[in-house]
DNA sequence: CAGACAATAT
DNA sequence: AATATTGTCT
C-alpha cells in the first residue's frame, strides 16, 4: 500500500519471465520407483544400493542426442511398480525409505524453476519448503532445495560484494550453473527498504504451450559428456507421449506454478564411471526452453 | 519441527 | 566440483 510498492512492482513485471516460460512446466523427478522402474541394473559394484529386483525393462544406452524412447507399450506402470513395492515388503519393508535417491542434477532449466518460484514467491516465502512446493517437482525434497538455496544465497552474496568493485570475476567455474539465470534484482538488495511480498499468482492462464515441453534424457550415457544440451525436447518422432503417472504426494493447498499436472517425463539414472565411482545421478532435464 | 548457515563428507 | 549430510542455533 505504499507507493514504493508500485514502484519495485512495475519493475517487477517487467523482470518477470513470460507466461510462457512459467507456466507450461510440468516436471517430475524420477522418484525412487520411477527410477527403478527404468531402472538399468548395475550389475557392477554394489555396496548398499538399490539393485535389488531383477528388472527387465533396460534401457539402451542410446546415443546422445536421440530421443529418449521410452519403453512403449505397457511397461509404464511406475505407479503399479510403486504400489507393488509397497505391498509386497518381501523381506525388505519399505525399501523407499531406506534407498538412497540419486544425486540431483541442477540443470539450468531445473535451476530456472527454483529461481522463478524464489522471486515469485519473494525473499521471504522463499523457504526450502515452499519453493518445494511451488516447484511442483515431483521427487525434489526439501533437502534438495534446501541445499541448493544455500548455495545460491552465498552466490548472491558473492555477488552484490563486487557489484560496486566495478570488476566483478565471477569464476564461471564457480557457478556456471547460477550464472545460468537472470538473477532478479530484488535478490540483490537485501538492503533495500522492501518488504518482498508474494505474488498473488501470475495472471496467466491462456497461454498453452504447445511444443514438446518434455524432456530428453541425460547426456551422460558415455564418457563422452556432451556439456551441450542443444536439442533435447525434440524427438525427431516427436512421440514420446507416455502415460506417465504423475506421482503427486498429497500436496499442500499451495497453488504450484506449473500447470495441471499433465504428463512428466522422468529423469534418468545413469551410473557414472568416468569421474565417479558406481554413484548415480538424478537428471532432470526439463523443457529447453532458454 | 523447519529454517539458516558453516563445516564436512562423498 | 557439485551435492549431500551433519551439527548448532534460532
Amino acid at each position: 500500500m505504499r507507493e514504493e510498492d508500485s514502484n519495485w512492482f512495475s519493475r517487477w513485471e517487467e523482470e518477470l519471465p513470460s507466461p510462457e516460460e512459467l507456466m507450461p512446466l510440468s516436471q517430475t523427478l524420477i522418484t525412487p520407483g520411477l527410477a527403478h522402474a527404468f531402472d538399468i541394473r548395475n550389475p557392477i559394484n554394489n555396496n548398499n544400493n538399490i539393485n535389488t529386483s531383477p528388472n527387465h525393462v533396460s534401457q539402451p544406452s542410446q546415443q546422445p542426442s536421440q530421443q529418449l524412447t521410452p519403453p512403449p507399450g505397457g511397461n509404464n506402470q511406475f505407479a503399479a511398480e510403486n504400489s507393488a513395492e509397497l505391498g509386497s515388503g518381501a523381506g525388505s519393508d519399505e525399501p523407499a525409505r531406506t534407498l538412497k535417491r540419486p544425486r540431483l542434477v541442477w540443470t539450468p532449466q531445473l535451476h530456472k524453476r527454483f529461481v522463478d518460484a524464489v522471486a515469485h514467491l519473494g525473499i521471504k516465502n522463499a523457504v526450502p519448503k515452499t519453493i518445494m512446493q511451488l516447484m511442483s517437482v515431483d521427487g525434489l525434497t526439501r533437502e534438495n532445495v534446501a541445499s541448493h538455496l544455500q548455495k545460491y544465497r552465498l552466490y548472491l552474496k558473492r555477488m552484490q560484494g563486487l557489484s560496486g568493485g566495478g570488476n566483478a570475476s565471477a569464476d564461471p567455474a564457480t557457478d556456471h550453473l547460477f550464472a545460468s539465470s537472470p538473477v532478479p534484482p530484488h535478490f540483490l538488495h537485501p538492503g533495500r527498504g522492501n518488504s518482498e511480498h508474494f505474488l498473488p499468482y501470475v495472471p496467466v492462464a491462456a497461454l498453452q504451450h504447445h511444443q514438446q515441453q518434455m524432456a530428453a534424457v541425460a547426456a551422460v550415457a558415455n564418457p563422452h559428456y556432451h556439456r551441450q544440451m542443444g536439442h533435447f525436447g525434440s524427438p525427431p518422432n516427436g512421440q514420446f507421449e507416455h502415460p506417465f503417472l504423475a506421482r503427486q504426494p498429497a500436496q499442500q493447498p499451495v497453488h504450484r506454478i506449473g500447470a495441471p499436472v499433465h504428463n512428466s517425463v522422468p529423469g534418468y539414472v545413469e551410473d557414472l564411471e568416468s569421474a565417479n565411482g558406481g554413484r548415480k545421478v538424478l537428471t532432470l532435464f526439463p523443457t529447453g526452453d532458454d
